[in-house]
DNA sequence: CGAGATACCTTGTCACGCAAGGTATATTTC
DNA sequence: GAAATATACCTTGCGTGACAAGGTATCTCG
């Protein structure tokens, strides 16, 4: 996957903002069931959501320093048989508790959002 | 509603950047049924959305001003008969058409991601 | 006339996604 | 064995937008 820049001139990608925020719970989740490397990461984004949530390294990288830094994933070091170095992550048991928390307000979050698109009553 | 400050000092709050690109479709609909002035629609936010979403009017005045200048949203000033003047935030054509679209997309991603939250599969 | 309530608006700060660059290592090709 | 390519990680600069904090204008009440 190279760079890939999307054509995009000036144009708001609408619901751009709000994948921001989705996107700390999405990386934990990706992580949930065992370790994963920067790159993959990227690429399982993208496959996981179904396109629905793009990024691109740029975007990853900062996102796990914060994640490290708060201390919601553990990193290690491997050198495989062929290729570059890779840098994998995996949660710490505080990192799976900020999952659970932040599975629950997405939960909360889009229960709230789905009843107020439904409703059509006059406030 | 006053100046309420929440206390943060530093404090992370979750999710707070996902719910920013929720507002703009938030406010849109909850205009669909009829206008509504600034202070009204700050607390219709939080009201209708049962606490998940919570603004304050420097909040909600910025984001009225790129909808009315995007032409999603007219306006009317009102002076009743008791109280400040008022002014009245309507939706234009263009408003209804990106309510929609803005719908649409949301229901989309919230889709995704509770797939890809359910989902245990290992990548 | 003050004090308070209602309502609108602006300024400054901070967070963060993203494009665009860069570095390092390994592999392939000539 | 040097250049080219691929893989992977990391950093910088910019723009956007939520929010706190402050401000202004109008009206009501004592």
């Amino acid at each position: 996957m190279t760079r890939d820049g999307e054509g995009g001139e000036g144009r708001r990608s609408t619901l751009r903002e709000l994948k921001r925020g989705a996107l700390e719970l999405v990386v934990l989740q990706l992580l949930a069931p065992g370790e994963a490397y920067g790159y993959e990461i990227v690429s399982a984004v993208t496959a996981r959501s179904r396109g629905a949530l793009e990024i691109t390294d740029g975007t990853l990288y900062p996102l796990l320093y914060r994640l490290e830094k708060a201390g919601f994933v553990a990193t290690r070091w491997e050198t495989p048989e062929r290729g570059a170095p890779r840098k994998y992550y995996r949660l710490t048991p505080a990192g799976r508790e900020e999952l659970a928390m932040l599975g629950r307000e997405w939960a909360a979050f889009s229960k709230a959002m789905g009843r107020l698109l439904r409703d059509q009553e006059g406030r």
